[in-house]
DNA sequence: AAACTCGCTATTGTATACAATTGTATATTA
DNA sequence: TAATATACAATTGTATACAATAGCGAGTTT
């Protein structure tokens, strides 16, 4: 059951999983990875067809996708993969900053050393590693898993990761813009900091500031100016 | 809205909504009505005969039941209603306090005239209806949906609503604590005031304390003490 | 009598058949 | 030719049949 076409992704299917989750999984990569691109409509048929599944479990995929607004589904019509027009962006944008927010206020106060020590570590590795921007896209999203974390709410971490994923729909990265990486570093380090001295309200604050410039970079990079 | 037998909330289904959608509402409120309790075992075969409908639209809700932490669905043991321990009530209290903060401030930026007029009036209301719990609760609800509303954020209302429905496991109601009314009602007008006069960090600062104090009271009638 | 094994039953996971609906293409008419 | 009606094809919504699994109880053995 694996086989990889040229256009999808690897198909992996461990044995305890239900099949309805792994067709879950799978087209949430095929997504982010954007094989399916925003707009685009996704025909149960065809994707029971590729993962050799019936209909069943690709329907019960798209019902939790379509949870997490990463589908559209309109009856009789199918699913289309969510677009984010301009208005979505800025209110998953102001979302992520409150929720961000509260990771690094949490995260300050039940945060465990070893928690932290990854954090900077995290930032250490992201200094060295010079100029390739795939690597800071990497190291910046797991100094955002680790921040999320040591939040230790679960329910803060669900919420943040459905963001992540309807953020995924935004498929190109600040990172490109001349200056971001060393923006978003020395921002990190803001908060990390602040997590380190347990200071919530410091930590808070600067996660704040980080989404906002983060934010800014976004649009700018999604509609022209301003 | 239409018949109700002894059991069973009411049963009305319209049109133009799918099955699937149809036994999701339902279950829905019965589980906040306590049709089914926490920690209790759902059947699909027992709702699917209870609503007529099959198997298929039953399991459909089922997952997105789950996907709002509503139910626990464990492979080859189906569906029951969550349970919150401790933990869990805390780390949701955690979450409420940030989101319900996030809202006030948001309101307090975007709210229109006629969305704090209504605020208003619901206070108006709760003023004068006495020693009647029942009310007071209902008029609690509105104006935090009414808040919610206020806030012109999709995403985080719909975080908010699902955080409402998993607290909503929680049954019993902590207006049933001497004061507790009162001192719900004061706060709900410094959140207010504060978004009449579009600050929205004292309306941030209000809705956390507000939550905060819920919390409070909560966790005493849950567990005992502190 | 206690413990363990085997098999049955209840229940869920998956596949597929059928019904309902929408959009498109073609034909007909003004 | 343009507009409208109609039939057909493609696709989804729903129901049901079948397969797989786990829990439970009866029976056997020590």
């Amino acid at each position: 059951m694996a086989k990889t076409t040229a256009k999808t992704p690897a198909i992996t299917k461990s044995a305890d999983t239900s099949l309805g989750e792994f067709v879950q999984v799978w087209l949430r990569n095929a997504i982010r990875e954007g094989h399916y691109p925003p707009g685009s409509r996704i025909r149960e048929a065809e994707v029971a067809a590729r993962l050799n599944v019936s209909r069943t479990p690709v329907r019960e995929a798209f019902g939790r996708l379509q949870a997490d607004d990463l589908l559209i589904l309109t009856p009789w019509r199918g699913a289309q993969v969510a677009e984010l027009d301009r208005d979505q962006v800025v209110e998953l944008y102001a979302m992520r900053r409150a929720l961000e927010g509260t990771a690094a206020a949490l995260a300050a106060q039940h945060a465990s050393k070893v928690e932290i020590d990854i954090l900077f570590d995290l930032l250490e590795q992201d200094k060295s590693g010079k100029s390739d921007t795939l690597r800071h896209v990497d190291l910046n999203r797991q100094f955002h898993l680790a921040l999320y974390g040591a939040a230790h709410n679960r329910y803060l971490l669900k919420a943040l990761n459905a963001l992540g994923d309807s953020l995924s729909l935004l498929k190109s990265t600040t990172y490109e813009i001349t200056g971001r990486v060393e923006t978003a570093w020395t921002q990190h380090v803001a908060v990390a900091t602040a997590i380190k001295n347990h200071d919530s309200d410091a930590a808070e604050q600067a996660a704040r500031a980080h989404i906002e410039s983060a934010e800014q970079a976004r649009i700018k990079l999604l509609f022209g100016e301003q």
